[in-house]
DNA sequence: TCGACATATCAGCTCCTGATGATATATATC
DNA sequence: GATATATATCATCAGGAGCTGATATGTCGA
C-alpha cells in the first residue's frame, strides 16, 4: 500500500475513495476486460458470445467477468444452462467514451509507454 | 497480450484502440497515482510539493510522475532546478469525477473484490 | 439416467507492478 | 570549485496479475 501520511493514520474518507477508485481502473486496466465491456455496450450477452466476440478462452473470459462482476462493471443473469452478462450502469460506456476523447488529444504518447507494454 | 483472434491478425485500430484505453486505465489504476493527479487538480506542483501532499517518497513519486508523464496524463515542465508538473487536460477531472460517481451507484462492493485488495 | 453443452474453478506458470534505499545528475548559491 | 537542494534513475525484492489446460459443476434434452 501507498506509504502516504493519510493511509498511516485512520483511513479517511478521502483516502478510502482513492483505494476504490484505483480497485475500479484496475478493473478497467486490461484489453481483455475492455473488450468485453465493448462487446456488452451493445447489449447484454452470454459467455459463449462474448468468447465469440472476443476471441477470449471460455476459462479466461469467465475469470474477467467475475472479475468484472466483483467491481460492479457488469452482472450475470441465470437463464437456463446460459448466463447473461450486461454493463450495471449506462455511464461505463460514457467512461470508456471520455477515455478515447482524452487518448485522441493527450495520451498519444501512450502506446511508447515503456511501462505498460501491449504484448 | 490477449489471444483475441483480431491481434493475430495484423491489429485493427479497434484492437489498439482497445490496447491504449487499458494502458491509460493502468496509469490511473494506482491509489499514489491518483493521490498525485488529485493534488494536481488544485493547479502545477514541484515534485517536492506532490511528495508533501501525498506522503509518498520522493523517489516513488518521480517514478509514478514518470509514468503519468508517459501516459500523455501530466506534463512537467523545468524551471531552475524545480519542475512543475500540471494536468495535461482538464477532462482529467472529469474522469475523476465520474468514476467517483460511478462507484457511488454501481461499485459500491469494490472493496470487497478480492482480486484488487488495497494492502 | 445419460450425454452434451455451458460455465465456473483450480493449479501452475510467467511476467509485471510498485516499493525501497542508494546513487547519479542537474541547478542554484556562495 | 564546493556545497546544498531538487529530481531522476537504478538494482533488488515481494507480491500481484493474467494466461492456459484440466477439470468440476450446473442445466437441458433425449
Amino acid at each position: 500500500m501507498s506509504s502516504a501520511t493519510e493511509l498511516l493514520a485512520a483511513p479517511t474518507a478521502k483516502v478510502l475513495a482513492v483505494a476504490q477508485q484505483a480497485k475500479l481502473f484496475r478493473g478497467l486496466a486490461d484489453p481483455s476486460r475492455l473488450a468485453i465491456l465493448e462487446a456488452l455496450r451493445l447489449g447484454a450477452l452470454s459467455v459463449s458470445e462474448i468468447v465469440a466476440a472476443t476471441g477470449l478462452s471460455q476459462p479466461n473470459a469467465s475469470n474477467h467477468l467475475r472479475c468484472l462482476s466483483e467491481c460492479g462493471l457488469v452482472a450475470g443473469e441465470p437463464r437456463g444452462r446460459f448466463v447473461y452478462y450486461r454493463l450495471t450502469d449506462p455511464r461505463i460506456g460514457e467512461l470508456l467514451a471520455l477515455v478515447g476523447e482524452l487518448l485522441e488529444g493527450t495520451a498519444r504518447n501512450v502506446d511508447s509507454c515503456e511501462n505498460y507494454r501491449a504484448d
